[in-house]
DNA sequence: TCAATCCGTATC
DNA sequence: ATACGGATTGAC
């Protein structure tokens, strides 16, 4: 009792003379400021006009909302939240809400944006000043940082890193160049070609055009048009006097969205943002897309936050692929920061693919999105007819040629037919000669001697050498038991083409993968080497398709590997041509496999449904909400001991698995909780990381909440 | 009673 | 990292 009176009346005698003396500038400002409403503001301003003729420095305060409220450039977790300035005189005009600026923050100079300017501030310390505004270009806009709280929230990261991810860096010259702004032509007359398969597609686009929030997942038919039918809805919306916002998943891709949008939007109404630009190009299109030049915005993932004005569409095109999973902390995945924008900011969404990802089912099954797919006999229309040769049923020693090129009997027909009539696909899950080498006698991996790395052959010829160290092994004998011989454990896409070249002498083979990719190949007899996700565009559509070594995707130690195969599948598949114009896939893998069953069917709902189920069964994403924590023993320990008694206190039952060795240094767990309970588990890691970092504990831990893989 | 010093905590 | 408030210590 004594203490606390002692201290209050201390308190109030420091204040007593700080305010009494009006020798002390800065304190006595941010008092005035932060007490009074109105009579206390004039009167420190009064003040600070004495003070100012006594000296001349400091400088005023802007007269109309003087605190200016700042996201600091901080990523410690208990440091996540806005801190006030003072905002100078002749800073008022330059501070804007949405700017870059510098402050000292904890004896620092540190960067930060403006979020907003007020009155008067809550913090009852002295208030420091802005000390620079470094552009006031307002880049980050109110609903981009609402955006970044949203994300920084559902991943149990901070403000600071996503706002990093939504802003490009400064590039001041672009920031200097004249904004041209030319008359935009007339937008040609407006189409819906590529939606005509879909029965619910008019309704949905009608809704876009009236300015309403459909949102949808859209399951394309196969050889859909998916570029056009993405500018046709970006179209729609741009009819409804709002922008849109369309995803791609990597610069292939994009570049075929773009060709769509200048054919259907017209020239320069849209603009493409990529981290592939460089920093310059990646300012300039921002820039366009920030000061309302381009209402349009296409891009791969690091345009999710991208900020376009009057937001009334979001698309994705297919969600699952991995790179729309940031690698930067807090790892936020494209199509999760899509739909937190479509949810705060009312505007339409488009969840598309040819393949359907369990989260995209999700959607569907809690009545978020409506389906957009076409109907059965539309689907039996396009399909290519689908086969599965299963490897122990090759007739290879009857026939020299297929032999060669390792294929099923049917696999080989398949493509000798089609090679009569256009370009033939061969999928091969691995880039590289021998990929992976295992002994011939025992089978166990080939290893260096040196660094532990897997051997593998990157040519017909020379010894094999370490995939990870690059040191040669000429005489490489298997730790095991002791055998020379080599065999290849798996064969990657240049050797494929090698024994397809012998297979099929005087037919020309072209080859896609790792970084030589292929747009597009000519519509004539070829076959067309490509590892997932590299395959080549044909024009004509390829006659047939080969699917080899289906069993390498799945095997792996994924929990998503089969859904990420199926996808992989169906994107290849629907470069095919119908099985009316003869179009035919062949699947070299087992049969009755679920994953392979579905491409047969082409059935990219019903896997998504098991899919899900699957999930539900095992509590991981989308079923449930799912953090990885990574890093040392006692660390990962000590936050899930923090993070467990926060969700006791919700009532949030969670599941942990682990820990497991990760590395040396680490462990990781898994902590699941369903879904409902995902803002509480973010909250509690949060705050968990925030108490963690406040007390300098030693270790860090990172947290990941669904991660792209898991293990 | 007050200055010097130490420690924990907030960082506007 | 650094600055600050509060507690503690020690000298008068």
């Amino acid at each position: 009792m004594p203490e606390i009176s002692g201290n209050t009346l201390r308190r109030a005698r420091d204040l007593g003379h700080v305010a009494g003396a009006g020798a002390v500038g800065v304190a006595d400002y941010s008092l005035g400021v932060t007490r009074s409403e109105d009579g206390g503001q004039q009167l420190t301003l009064l003040r600070e006009t004495v003070r100012r003729s006594r000296t001349k420095e400091p400088p005023g305060l802007a007269t109309d909302r003087p605190v200016a409220r700042v996201a600091v450039d901080v990523s410690l977790a208990h440091l996540d939240r806005p801190f006030d300035y003072l905002v100078p005189a002749d800073l008022d005009e330059l501070a804007r809400p949405g700017c870059r600026v510098k402050v000292r923050f904890a004896g620092k100079d540190v960067g930060g944006f403006v979020l907003e300017r007020v009155d008067a501030s809550q913090h009852d310390g002295k208030l420091s000043r802005l000390r620079k505004v470094v552009s006031a270009e307002q880049v980050l806009s109110p609903q981009v940082a609402e955006l970044c709280r949203a994300v920084a929230d559902r991943y149990a990261g901070v403000f600071a890193d996503v706002s990093r991810l939504a802003v490009p860096p400064r590039h001041a010259k672009v920031e200097a160049e004249a904004c041209s702004i030319v008359p935009l032509p007339d937008p040609p007359p407006a189409t819906r070609k590529a939606w005509a398969d879909y029965p619910h597609a008019a309704s949905y686009l009608d809704a876009l055009q009236r300015g309403q929030q459909p949102r949808a997942v859209w399951t394309a038919v196969p050889g859909a048009d998916w570029p056009v039918a993405f500018a046709e809805a970006a179209r729609a919306a741009l009819d409804a006097g709002r922008g849109a916002l369309l995803l791609a998943p990597d610069a292939r891709d994009l570049t075929r969205l773009a060709a769509a949008c200048r054919e259907v939007l017209g020239k320069d109404t849209f603009v493409s943002l990529s981290a592939d630009l460089g920093p310059t190009a990646r300012y300039r299109a921002f820039l366009s897309a920030l000061r309302g030049r381009a209402r349009v915005v296409i891009g791969t993932r690091a345009a999710a936050f991208a900020p376009v004005a009057d937001l009334g569409l979001v698309a994705i095109w297919d969600d699952a692929d991995d790179s729309y999973a940031e690698p930067r902390a807090p790892y936020p995945h494209a199509r999760e920061v899509l739909l937190l924008r479509a949810h705060r900011q009312h505007c339409a969404a488009l969840v598309g693919g040819t393949a359907r990802s369990a989260e995209a089912a999700a959607l569907l099954e809690s009545g978020w999105a409506h389906e957009l797919a076409g109907d059965r006999a539309t689907v039996r229309k396009y399909a290519p007819a689908v086969h599965v040769s299963g490897e122990s049923d090759t007739d290879l020693a009857r026939d020299g040629a297929a032999r060669a090129a390792r294929l099923p009997h049917r696999a080989f027909e398949i493509a000798r037919e089609g090679l009569k009539t256009g370009p033939v696909l061969v999928q091969v899950p691995r880039a590289g000669y021998q990929p992976s080498l295992v002994c011939q006698n025992c089978r166990a991996p080939a290893r260096c001697t040196v660094c532990g790395g897997g051997l593998r052959r990157t040519g017909g010829d020379g010894p094999p050498a370490c995939g990870v160290c690059g040191r040669e092994a000429p005489g490489h004998r298997c730790a095991e038991c002791g055998d020379q011989r080599l065999r290849a454990a798996v064969v990657g896409a240049r050797r494929t083409a090698e024994e397809l070249g012998r297979a099929f002498p005087g037919t020309p083979i072209r080859t896609s993968g790792g970084d030589a990719v292929l747009d597009t190949v000519p519509d004539k007899p070829a076959l067309v080497v490509a590892t997932p996700g590299a395959e080549p565009v044909a024009n004509g559509r390829y006659a047939a398709a080969l699917l080899l070594d289906t069993w390498l995707l799945l095997a792996r130690p994924d929990l998503r590997s089969a859904e990420e195969a199926v996808r992989r599948w169906f994107n290849a598949a629907t470069l095919v041509r119908a099985a009316s114009g003869g179009g035919t896939v062949v699947m070299v893998g087992e049969p009755s496999a679920a994953p392979l069953q579905a491409i047969v069917r082409w059935s990219p709902d019903g896997y998504a449904a098991r899919e899900l189920t699957e999930r539900q069964a095992a509590a991981m994403p989308p079923a449930a909400r799912v953090a990885e924590l990574t890093g040392p023993a006692e660390a990962v320990e000590d936050l899930l001991t923090r993070v467990g008694q926060t969700l006791r206190g919700l009532r949030i039952a969670p599941r942990v698995l682990g820990p497991v060795p990760h590395d040396d240094e680490s462990v990781r767990t898994l902590v699941s909780v369903p879904r409902s309970g995902g803002a509480g588990l973010a909250g509690a890691l949060r705050d968990g990381q925030a108490t963690r970092s406040a007390k300098k504990l030693p270790g860090t831990v990172r947290v990941r909440v669904d991660p792209a893989a898991l293990g």
